[in-house]
DNA sequence: CCTTGCGCTTCCAGTCGCAGGAACCCTTAT
DNA sequence: ATAAGGGTTCCTGCGACTGGAAGCGCAAGG
């Protein structure tokens, strides 16, 4: 199957696919006209990494997922780690953004936003209103 | 003042404010010697651009930001336009974060993280428990 | 006077995860 | 024969810095 084709099965554009191969995440067979090659199996690779991907796992935790994925011998416990340490960084994401959302919130409420120059927002920026 | 105090007085690191005079945000004075040279209201500046990228404004909007915030005759207005903007991409950020928190705690919690290979954070990757 | 050491200068390269585009080849249909 | 629509490689750029090398300025100590 052509780049074009896995690149459709697996959600991930054909740019991204041939980048992964780059940066030897993925590697895939060559037909005989020099094109790449992908099995079903590779799709399935793809699709994996696809996932991982959108769920906030960066590139080097999709290759260490990979690993795990294609090792049958693996213990849940090492993915499990790695999961549970990803879900830690997002929920901490979550706490900061949620913050930053209240504050800027708290702003814009109080800026009457008209044609005058008080401004609550630039005020806040500046620190004459925020703590230093 | 050399860029090392206006560093620790402003909070952003010597490089970062180099980059910043580099791209054109911010301009400083020169000593004799060569040494960039801040005001204190260069600081003010600085500190002001260092809130809004901890705001999660970018550079281009710090740019607009420190139009305004210089400005004496601006409307409020214009500021709370960006500023609304910003929340609202903020708020999308959290609602996206949250999604994927849930999902990904979903598949710590049905992990059981021990010796054997059976893996619900695997196989939720892999699609086999979760839609396609 | 000389050295040491820190701070400043510039410039170049690398980061992360791709996306865009150029220049070219392969295949298929008309 | 030609055109369209794949594929290939390689190079560049994005955003917002960060690290490092090579070289100056300057104050203090021996």
């Amino acid at each position: 199957m052509n780049i074009g084709t896995a690149a459709r099965q697996s959600g991930l554009p054909a740019k991204t696919i041939r980048y992964y191969e780059d940066i030897g995440l993925l590697k895939a067979d060559r037909a005989a006209n020099g094109y790449r090659d992908y099995s079903k199996d590779d799709v399935h690779r793809l699709r994996f990494v696809q996932r991982a991907r959108s769920l906030g796992f960066s590139v080097e935790e999709c290759r260490q997922l990979l690993s795990l994925y294609s090792d049958r011998q693996r213990a849940s416990a090492d993915v499990k780690a790695i999961a549970a340490e990803k879900l830690g960084q997002i929920e901490r994401k979550i706490v900061d953004l949620t913050e930053l959302r209240d504050l800027l919130a708290h702003l814009v409420n109080n800026c009457h936003g008209d044609a005058r120059p008080e401004c609550p927002i630039i005020d806040g920026l500046s620190g004459r209103t925020m703590g230093q």
